[in-house]
RNA sequence: UGGCCGAUAGUGUAAUGGUAGCACAGCAGAUUCUGGUUCUGUUUGUGAGGGUUCAAAUCCUUCUCGGCCAGCCA
């Protein structure tokens, strides 16, 4: 059909796999999951994982499930459920009736525990933690087998019956694959199956006080559910063999393959969930949805649109090589998309009165602003235009460097949508602080042009100072101050930026903004994109955080030239 | 000096024996009622040595560097 016009986009490794299988007939469809344990919130590196395995499901015309990997109720809660189920949906993504959890599992596993008894493929050890510790042996040296190792398989049933019964305290026995206490592979030494926890479950309640351990637990499940590529990160290479094993061993027909990629590293930022908790834990920010954080919850609330990150996973790719992906990256997509839908407005951060001397004192006329120039059919709207303004305070300069195109005493400018103005006078206060801009505009150039064609370079933007809706702005940057935090100082938290937050206050925004519902994106002309905060706003008071600044090489040449 | 995995511009990722490309970042310019967007141009790369071949990022080999593994976590 449209074969030929359609551009030949590479593969990643996985894809190609995965064409390989389908054109041998090894599937003749695939499924793939996404497997978070509920104990925390998710980040952008498991954004990574959610865009990998649905997308790359949706592309073969698969499905992906979402299965939460709860086999260890001590760390896991309903509220991480309900937040990462948020978080998958927001991303874009549906698993439709395709919801599951490893503790449905729970019986069926039980009895595959049993097989494996059966078998002679696994038994129970009454070695204490440190002991199994100690006969593992390590890297270089081999284990040796637990005096348990070949207790007889009536014995074991009887055993593990009673430690699912509640007989035996936490710690004391656990199932133990049969495998190979010399594999220099130290997870087929004889890796646990089965822990004895007596722990109430967020979903099975009191129901088991055995259970299983994710070496065990996550193959047999993408076994059941017929998953036919398991993509997991890659420090589960090294159990890969023990996946097969398991997989194997249960004799469960649907055989999947596991296939690891490199997770997420991404500059300016840390993804380790106990660094993230601390964060939070110790007051570094707010909560687990602060917007400087790398969690889902963050930058949905930061303002970063859930295509962006579906865009930014899309160009990282995916690889075997551990990597860290530059934060400029994910900053380009975010503009990328904000760009063609924020609406334009207008939002003067660091007020400067100016004053139009030859305005008629009591006039207000209203001048049409196009509320997005990418978007044909974004409409105008109407903004008031008045004698007494304020402008940015940035925008005016009383002896400007060379490139400087903005206002200046004999300088004429423009401002957006409205008039040419010329600076006459700077008023100061005692201080020598400048206090107002005396101005004249020009009336022919009502809608910031003129007939006569005259170039004016700078354009800058307003508000009506008798319209316009004073408020605060949160600007939020960097987290980190260092590339890879911590790299040098040798402590993550040496590396924060306290300049992290900043809430400006007496911000001058034009009328209309005080409408703006919670959850809008916006640029503020030149300013950079702005979001309102879901969470800070109420009615007829949003809140508006800086999602991202603008490209700004002034700004930067002007830092650049100071340091 | 155990095993497994990896190494391509500054960053990320293609090229699977036949012209090393793309994106971001950087730099320079054009356009612009946002110093935004858009457009054009451009700097920079196959970790090292050896081998096979007419031809190697790609195959073989040695080395170097990096990552992961000794939870009854996932």
């Amino acid at each position: 059909m449209a074969e030929n016009t359609e551009e030949k986009r590479s593969l990643n490794f996985i894809e190609r796999i995965i064409e390989d299988d389908l054109a041998s007939g090894k599937h003749d469809h695939i499924v793939t999951r996404f497997p978070p344990e509920p104990n925390g919130y998710l980040h952008i590196g498991h954004a990574k994982s959610i865009c990998l395995n649905f997308g790359t499901a949706e592309k073969y015309g698969g499905r992906c499930h979402l299965r939460f990997d709860d086999t260890n109720p001590e760390k896991e809660e309903m509220e991480y459920i309900e937040s990462i189920q948020k978080d998958v949906r927001w991303l874009g993504f549906d698993w439709s009736s395709h919801l599951y959890f490893a503790s449905d599992y729970f019986q069926q596993l039980y009895e595959i525990a049993l097989l494996l008894i059966r078998k002679g493929k696994a038994y129970v050890d009454s070695l204490t933690p440190e002991q199994i510790r100690e006969y593992r042996g390590t890297l270089t040296e081999p284990g040796r087998p637990s005096p348990d190792r070949d207790r007889p398989v009536e014995e074991n049933l009887e055993l593990f019956e009673r430690m699912k019964q509640g007989e035996f305290p936490d710690g004391t026995y656990v199932l133990r694959a049969k495998i190979d206490m010399a594999s220099p592979n130290l997870n087929m030494r004889d890796p646990a199956l089965y822990r004895i926890k007596h722990a109430s479950h967020p979903r099975t309640g009191d129901a088991w006080c055995i259970y299983p351990m994710y070496d065990y637990t996550h193959p047999l499940s993408d076994a059941f559910e017929g998953i036919t590529h398991s993509l997991c990160t890659l420090e589960f290479e090294d159990h890969r063999p023990l996946y097969d094993w398991a997989t194997a061993e249960s004799e469960y027909p649907h055989q999947p393959r596991q296939i690891e990629f490199a997770r997420l590293n991404l500059t300016y930022t840390v993804m380790s969930k106990r660094i993230l908790l601390t964060l939070v834990r110790d007051g570094y920010v707010e909560s687990w949805d602060d917007p400087r954080m790398p969690t889902i919850s963050g930058i949905r609330r930061r303002g970063y649109p859930p295509e962006a990150i579906r865009a930014f996973s899309e160009r990282i790719g995916v690889a075997k090589s551990n990597s860290t992906v530059d934060f400029a990256l994910l900053e380009h997509c975010v503009r990328e998309e904000l760009n063609k839908r924020a609406n334009r407005v207008m939002a003067v951060l660091d007020p400067l009165k100016v004053i139009i001397t030859n305005y008629p004192e009591d006039q207000v006329e209203h001048v049409e602003a196009v509320n997005n120039p990418e978007d044909p059919d974004g409409g105008t709207r109407m903004i008031p235009f008045s004698r007494e303004l304020y402008i940015e305070r940035e925008d005016f300069m009383e002896d400007p460097p060379k490139k400087f195109f903005r206002l200046s005493p004999g300088r004429e400018i423009r401002l957006k949508h409205a008039y040419y103005i010329t600076c006459n006078e700077a008023i100061k206060d005692e201080s020598g602080k400048i206090t107002a801009l005396l101005c004249t505009y020009d009336p022919d150039s009502r809608g910031g042009w003129t007939e006569d064609g005259r170039k004016v370079k700078g354009t800058s933007h307003w508000v009506s100072a008798p319209h316009a809706w004073e408020t605060d702005v949160i600007i939020y940057d960097k987290l980190f101050t260092q590339e890879i935090p911590g790299e040098h100082t040798g402590s993550i938290f040496d590396d924060l930026n306290d300049q992290s937050k900043q809430v400006l206050k007496g911000c001058m925004l034009e009328p209309s903004l005080q409408e703006a519902e919670p959850g809008r994106y916006l640029q503020f002309l030149r300013k950079g994109y702005f979001f309102s905060d879901p969470k800070l706003s109420g009615p007829g008071c949003p809140v508006f955080i800086r999602t991202a600044t603008l490209k700004d090489p002034w700004s930067k040449k002007m830092k650049q030239q100071k340091s």
